[in-house]
Order: structure tokens, then sequence, then C-alpha cells
DNA sequence: TTCTTAATAGTAATTATTCCTATTAAGGAG
DNA sequence: CTCCTTAATAGGAATAATTACTATTAAGAA
């Protein structure tokens, strides 16, 4: 009995997720591929990807003024917007706290799933043009 | 000279989203005022909205699977999203640690603003009907 | 090779939010 | 208090993001 099956445009949307660091939103990863695999749906996309995210293969994070991003790396860290030109990275903290979870779903009676954290902020360059 | 005009319907809003732990959408801001100003726009409160969280005086969470939230409550907090009804709550922690904005400003080179942090899971109830 | 049906393409529909413009009204000046 | 400038609003159109629908395709089990 097939439950899933393994057809050539998701295993090239996951490895597009996975092989950039630019956390692309779904139209991002539709324009990466559209080479590759001719007459893509966008709508197929959405479903993979959010298939994928769901069964906690990427990560989907939602951003205030854009549209969800997708990253294929699913390590503990966070995100970084920058709210004038919409810059978005990653932030690599050594001491990456994930005891707050446990704490949560002690306190809150929740079983928690994930949690995703954006910082927002001006980065360098339109800091610089700011002051102009 | 005149910046900014005090208006019904600004205060109102403000009122509305700072006296609610519910966290509301901008439609569901339209529809708690709608008996107190007739024929107040949808526009009028998105605008508004997004004006205050600009300057502070309210939060916007942006959250996967919803619209826009808001919170007049700008103390830090986190919140905690159950995926299967989509029910929003604050979680308070006394220990909540504000430290990390300033390092990643020193690696990272921005300048931040905020940030916001949602943890995703399932809320108690749904947690039960799923074992049914 | 055949057959079942999961997955796709393409498009329509829906949802969330912003934009546009004529009109209203806040509040400073006289 | 009245007038005047223009910020803000109402109402609706436009845009953007995402999901839903359906006929067709193609995995992969038998």
């Amino acid at each position: 009995m097939i439950k899933e099956r393994n057809t050539k445009q998701k295993s090239l949307i996951l490895s597009a997720v996975r092989g950039t660091k630019t956390h692309p939103t779904a139209e991002e990863v539709h324009l990466m591929l559209s080479d590759s695999v001719q007459g893509l749906s966008l709508g197929t996309v959405y479903r993979n990807l959010n298939h994928m995210a769901e069964s906690g293969q990427i990560r989907r994070i939602s951003v205030t003024n854009s549209p969800d991003r997708f990253d294929g790396d699913i390590s503990p860290h966070h995100h970084i917007c920058c709210n004038t030109c919409g810059k978005f990275c990653d932030f690599f903290d050594t001491d990456y706290d994930t005891s707050l979870d446990k704490v949560i779903e002690e306190k809150s009676g929740f079983t928690l799933i994930k949690h995703e954290t954006v910082f927002y902020g001006l980065c360098p360059e339109c800091n610089l043009n700011q002051k102009n």
C-alpha cells in the first residue's frame, strides 16, 4: 500500500531549499526551479513546501511585511530581518537556549512542536543610508 | 504646524487593542468597534494599527497560517499558538532574556528594533481531542 | 504490463492587506 | 467663533499571498 510517492518535483524542491541560505519564498523556489522543471506549478511548490515544513524536514518562517520564507537548515538558530530592505539572515548562537520549550510546556499545558524567533531592525547598509 | 491629529477612530482603536488580551487581528478590531463607530473603515483600522506598531505603542505579530495579530501589551513576553485551533496566548517568563538583542547587534551589525518569538504546538484541549 | 491513485499543472477562488480618491473634520490662525 | 489648511477617514478598487479545485499524469505495487 502506497502512502507517498517520490516525484522529481518533490526532490528538486527539497534540494533547492536545502541548497541555499537565502531563505527563499515559495515564489523564489518556483523561480529557482523553472529552468530544470518545465511547467512546474507554483501550487506544487507551495504544497510540497508546506508538507516538508509540517513533517519537520524544513522550516517555514512567517515574517512581518513579507511572504513566508523557507529554510532548509533545521538546526536551532535565529533570524534577523531588515525592516528597510528586507534582507533576511541567519544568526547562529553558540548558546542557543532550548530549555524554554520545556518550561512553557509545563506551565502552559501545550505540547510544543517548534518556535520561531525573528529579530527586526536595520541592517548595516540601511543604517548608513538612513543617516544621510 | 500640525503633525498628527487625534481622531475618535485612532483613540478607540488603541483602547480596543489595549483593553483585550485576545491579540486580535485587524478584522477583529474592526468588528469590536463596529458598534461604537458607525462606518468605521477596515482600511482605517489597518493604517492605525500599523502606525501604532511602528511607533512602538503596540506590537504586531506575524503568525503562520493566520492573519497578523496585534497586542496592546508591549511588555516583554512570548506567545504560544495552537496549530490546530489557532488559540493564541501569552507566556510571561520571569526570566525573560533580553540580552540576546545586544549580542546580535554586536555580532551582526544590525541595529535592532524588536524581536518576536512564537511557540507553535497543540493546546491542552486539541491534544486531548487528537488522542481520541 | 496493467492498474490504482498520489501528485501535478493550470487555473480559479479566497484571504489578507495595501492603495487610491473624494470627502470629512482636527485644530491652528485670525 | 469662523475660516482655512491638510491630516485622516470611508469606501472601494487593486494587489499580493496562498489555498482550493479538477482534469490529467505518472509513481510504483501487483
